[in-house]
DNA sequence: TGGATATGACTCTTGGGTAAGTTACCACGG
DNA sequence: CCGTGGTAACTTACCCAAGAGTCATATCCA
């Protein structure tokens, strides 16, 4: 049978694992783990869905790649802000910062991490909340600090407070996906300018 | 042919209406629209599908019951808060308290109006914009009257920060989602103890 | 020539949606 | 007091499209 579009085009399997990776971060991270399709993953890519198959096992598979390129990435940025010096407040807006700086042109990253979509059951539930978790406890301790130096040790309190401020992060990078022209430094500034309305401008 | 279950149980329409409404509502604000399937929301009513799609066309027509069921009581309560004179800080609260108390026993109503797997064209998504819209535009008038308190008229600051404040209230109600035990006054205290924690405890 | 890169054309499952029929209730004429 | 027909409440059994996953095969290069 004559197959016109078969046999190699010369792409060695690393480098296109890393193109699928990347297009498929972008629609895992933008329309979530549900309303992505590996066909349409495949189609963007130019390649055919089998050899996704083929390098990834399965969607889920995929999505673990996906989530082990970006993991590494953003917690260890926040492991380095977090070894720094920096407390409270001070501590929260450099780690904005450094996200920022780290994502602004792969924004769609950081959802990765939180797709209420993804399957809650399985390896991948595994694999996602460890993320989240390294992630979240580095939030939490961040959260825990600001909480004591105001007396507060409720452990309760710590959590919610995580939440908040997790939801926080996580809606600012919802505003600036849909303000794509806005630079990662502009975006520092403005999330200054926010605080600096809410808490008046003596704390930084 | 023999039908055993066949034929009426004697429940009026307006009632078995209001039964799979419920019973929806729950389903799509936890799992989300895609999650959601229109034969577990049956199952769970124990009845038939086709009995849902008499009574509402589709899955959507479904879902679009349910926002307005829920989005006229949700946008009521902010409106009454809205009408009130409490402005900054002390609205968002007021605002916060009255969610509390309104959706103690129903807290997943929030989140059908902020759910990402629903549609994001046709009928549903300006059913849904059109509420969501107006917290929204709540929320932003609230945002921008804080704002305007430190000099800040900045129209894309104002909707970035009407964007965190609705992400703010939108993981407290994911926390609380988690958390069942809380009651709603429980939950304001822990609410006021965060922002202390935050500001000290000057401004209440 | 064998292994890596690739694909067209399937299968199978899930879930939205429908056709057609069944049962219970009730109003009304005899 | 009893049929009897109309309607509202309900179900079983199906259709169909979309999308995950697979198989057999084809091409290319060392």
């Amino acid at each position: 049978m004559v197959r016109p579009n078969a046999g190699t085009k010369g792409v060695p399997r690393v480098d296109r694992e890393g193109q699928i990776l990347e297009i498929a971060s972008e629609q895992f991270g933008t329309l979530g783990f549900a309303a992505t399709s590996v066909a349409a993953v495949a189609e963007k890519a130019g390649i055919s869905k089998p050899l996704i198959y083929n390098y990834f096992t399965s969607k889920e598979g995929l999505y673990e790649a996906c989530l082990d390129r970006g993991g590494a990435i953003l917690a260890e940025e926040i492991e380095r802000i977090a070894a720094g010096d920096a407390v409270g407040i001070e501590r929260g807006m450099q780690t904005l910062g450094g996200m920022f700086s780290l994502l602004e042109s792969q924004r769609y990253l950081w959802r990765l991490f939180f797709d209420t979509t993804a399957p809650s059951t399985g390896p991948i539930a595994d694999s996602i909340a460890s993320y989240a978790d390294r992630i979240g406890k580095l939030a939490e301790e961040g959260v825990a600090e600001l909480m004591a130096l105001a007396d507060n040790t409720d452990p309760l309190d710590v959590s919610a407070m995580t939440t908040v401020w997790l939801g926080i992060v996580d809606s600012l990078m919802g505003w600036w996906l849909e303000h794509p022209d806005e630079s990662a430094e502009e975006m520092m500034q403005r999330c200054i300018r926010l605080l600096t309305a809410l808490f008046g401008d003596t704390s930084l």
